[in-house]
DNA sequence: GCCGTTTTCGGCCCGACTGTTTTCAGTCG
């Protein structure tokens, strides 16, 4: 069972002994050890091999035991017996707002409750307002989150989250009393998905602004409101928090308000043991407060070099950034190209040429062109004649380029069922680069998957997989597959592994990618743009591999672009 | 359940807001 898997599990009894009424603080070591699982620099089997990972903080000695009997042989009997003693209808009451596990406890113990179904049929009958401890205030409450999480998903996309903030980021930037703001949360950490927006601003009447910010166009309800404080469901249903402070605050808040929580507790605990207490206003030792004019002097104080947004996750970054070897992240400017691209040949909108122009205009020195083999009909596919006639188009443009620019000739390759290539050999040795990505037989068995992949990851001629678990987020769960097998192949025999950056993929995640690279993969950050803007998806991909730690150095289009042919070149001798 | 310059027990991040309460518990981030 592989760590990701496992870190699910753990999560889930983490929530299901909350629901039981157990100490808090053992239900969240749960969910401690389910994040250092997730967050591992390395895989699973080695870690356990090599007796590393019972020395990773958040791991104990009984939680160690326990990942050890789920890596090897996939069961729990703790795990089984809480599912069992635990109605499964209750883990879905935790999602309403304003439900917590004391007042879940009281509904269940109470009045018998098991599902949500039962919580609405309670309300609406006036029941739960009976209850002590509870009131009408609080019963309408339950019942309009219980229709707020029947209407809406949980979570958005980081894409969606980006536009929906810009116009209140923009609406509170301007207002009159504002001196800075930000937006803060799992949008400034660029987490893939994100569950509500947090703008953060400095100011010496955060009132003035709270009252303005709940009367914004897109505000839909206010939830709460406060001096310092106000939350609004925005028209869109997302919910949106504001929070005020004053500009000296205003550093600490940042920190306090892009998380991630685990951070925020690693660095609070680091705080106290040096003598300091850390809130989300000021930073205060024995002698008073401690000025700080941005988060980069918060963490010197803390003997911290400043650690990105993108890596604050506890996963490790404290620890490198006392020792100084956090890595200099990869940034947009690094790219010197990219992969992976279709045109009007198969499903993309633009042509050659306007791809090209794109990429040109947004700095990009080559591009990479791989539209789909002929096995992708749905996509308009192409068959051999069709990529001989591309060819030719693409020598053409190339010989107007001259050294300005250039376009590569590749394709996106469907991997077959049984792992084999959709084009023979000799077409094959045709191209700069082939992309091999799965498109069909989605529903094979995990060994299958993985059978499949590990030929793909193996075959010479295949010079980077397409996103390899094939995830949509929020839409569908990526193919059954053993990635570590497939990283563990494309290692071997020096394929990469693309960071799809399209904002609904963003596959390869930060940690595969993250341990992918520290097998010694290459990373290639690929847009699979389908129309000129999609290159501009670049941005998403490239916070992936920040938040995997990667430099420059570890992902191949960072690669001068005046060696890109020649290097290209050398990869296929090598086969 | 984890962890240790208060080290094998007794803590565990901490403040805002809400609603039900007369001083606080629960939830949330």
């Amino acid at each position: 069972m592989d760590c990701n898997r496992i870190a699910g599990i753990l999560n889930e009894m983490g929530t299901l002994l909350e629901l039981g009424g157990e100490n808090p603080f053992r239900c969240r070591a749960y969910h401690t050890a389910a994040q250092a699982l997730e967050g591992l620099p390395r895989d699973l089997v080695s870690m356990i091999a090599d007796d590393s990972l019972s020395a990773t903080p958040g791991i104990g000695e009984a939680m160690y035991k326990k990942i050890v009997q789920l890596a090897t042989t996939g069961r729990l009997g703790e795990y089984e017996e809480l599912k069992r003693k635990t109605p499964p209808g209750l883990i879905a009451l935790l999602r309403v707002p304003g439900l917590g596990p004391k007042k879940i406890k009281v509904l269940r113990d109470e009045l018998g409750i098991r599902s949500l179904a039962d919580v609405k049929a309670a309300g609406e009958s006036g029941k739960i307002a009976d209850l002590k401890g509870f009131g009408a205030r609080t019963q309408t409450k339950i019942l309009e989150g219980i229709a707020f999480v029947e209407s809406m998903g949980e979570r958005i996309l980081l894409s969606s989250a980006d536009r929906l903030v810009q116009p209140i980021l923009a609406a509170v930037r301007t207002h009159p009393k504002v001196i800075r703001a930000e937006a803060c949360g799992s949008l400034r950490r660029r987490a893939e998905t994100c569950g509500d927006l947090d703008v953060l601003f400095s100011s010496d009447d955060p009132e003035a602004v709270m009252d303005a910010f709940v009367k914004l166009p897109d505000v839909a309800t206010v939830l709460a409101k406060g001096p310092t404080r106000s939350s609004v469901r925005l028209i869109d249903g997302v919910q949106c928090d504001l929070r005020g402070v004053s500009d000296t605050e205003y550093p600490f808040a940042l920190h306090y308000f892009t998380g991630s929580k685990q951070h925020n507790i690693a660095i609070r605990r680091r705080a106290i043991e040096r003598g300091f207490s850390l809130n989300e206003y000021a930073l205060s030792g024995p002698h008073g407060p401690v000025q700080c004019r941005d988060e980069a002097e918060l963490f010197a104080k803390l003997g911290l070099a400043y650690i990105p947004p993108e890596l604050r996750e506890d996963h490790g970054e404290i620890e490198a950034a006392e020792a100084g070897t956090l890595p200099k992240l990869i940034t947009r400017d690094d790219l010197t190209g990219t992969f992976h691209c279709h045109t009007d040949y198969s499903d993309g909108a633009n042509t050659l040429a306007e791809m090209a122009a794109a990429a040109q205009a947004r700095g990009l020195h080559y591009l990479g062109i791989a539209d789909h083999s002929r096995s992708a009909r749905y996509a308009n596919g192409l068959d051999i004649g069709r990529v001989h006639e591309q060819w030719k188009a693409i020598d053409a443009l190339n010989k107007k380029f001259g050294s300005s620019f250039h376009l590569f000739k590749g394709t996106e390759c469907d991997i077959l069922a049984d792992g084999s290539l959709d084009y023979p050999d000799e077409l094959l040795d045709g191209f700069d680069y082939v992309v091999a990505s799965v498109h069909s037989h989605f529903h094979l068995s995990q060994e299958e998957m993985t059978a499949r992949l590990v030929r793909a990851a193996s075959n010479p001629r295949v010079t980077m997989l397409g996103h390899p678990t094939g995830r949509l987020l929020l839409a569908r769960e990526g193919y059954a597959v053993d990635l570590s097998a497939v990283i563990d192949a494309a290692a071997q025999s020096g394929v990469m592994i693309e960071i799809n950056a399209n904002p609904h993929r963003l596959d390869l995640d930060a940690n595969w990618a993250r341990r992918a690279r520290a097998k010694g993969v290459m990373i290639v950050i690929n847009p699979d743009a389908h129309a000129t803007d999609g290159l501009d998806d670049l941005d998403y991909g490239v916070a992936v591999a920040r938040r995997a730690w990667l430099e420059a150095n570890d992902v191949w289009n960072t690669i001068p672009s005046n060696q890109m042919a020649k290097r290209l070149a050398e990869r296929r001798r090598v086969r």
